[in-house]
DNA sequence: TTGATCGTTCGAGAATTCTCGCACTATCAT
DNA sequence: ATGATAGTGCGAGAATTCTCGAACGATCAA
């Protein structure tokens, strides 16, 4: 049977550079996309554990639009994914660049 | 004698990637920051000429104070240009693909 | 000095965005 | 069916941001 939720997700091709760095401007979502990076697919859950859970659905809908992340329903949760093969064709390097350059949310564990 | 106008700008190290994305993912400013990388300093007039005063002085205070731009006074000028080095060390990549990733504010001139 | 020009600052209003509680539907286990 | 849990949509208030006119000081030409 079809999902209850389906969502909708840009093209690749419709995927617009002000809007993708509008969603990677902030902090708290930078920090997820970066979660994302690391992980491959994650419940929408683990991006903000103690955000309320509107909250976290705007932030998770904003990325979605904006063409950053692809969103499925499996039963009553949903998995959140990087789109990342799609922003490497759309922008190479862009991804890895913007990570790289945010070493303050996510304390690497290779550290003491 | 010292200029009259005196700007403040974050060091190097202290560009934030965050500040720096959400400079960018205003699309007025991020043509303003297209024409910079074409030329390589320019009149803060040339970047909106049919902009209020006030309204580009808003986004070129908003680029200088994000890391993106160096802005020095020239007489009652203003002279603009893009902090290519410290945004390349800082975050490489990052400024050529972004730009790379817009093509809409500015039709190439090498068409038709 | 006079007058024109340029950038800045201040203030206000419009527009976005952010946050979050609440009600609702869907899903799952019992 | 019942109850618990997950995500969504709506609405409202707070916080930012955007835009722009008006006043001001600095600069330049005459």
């Amino acid at each position: 049977m079809a999902p209850s939720r389906v969502y909708e997700h840009p093209e690749a091709d419709e995927i617009a550079i002000p809007r993708v760095l509008f969603a990677l401007s902030e902090p708290l979502r930078l920090s997820m996309v970066q979660l994302l990076a690391e992980r491959g697919e994650v419940d929408s859950i683990e991006l903000g554990p103690d955000l309320p859970r509107s909250t976290l659905t705007h932030h998770t809908s904003l990325l979605r639009e904006s063409g950053v992340v692809f969103v499925r329903a499996e039963g009553r949760k949903c998995m959140i994914q990087l789109r990342r093969d799609d922003l490497e064709a759309r922008f190479p390097g862009l991804i890895n660049t913007v990570l790289n350059g945010y070493q303050e949310a996510a304390p690497a564990k290779e550290d003491a």
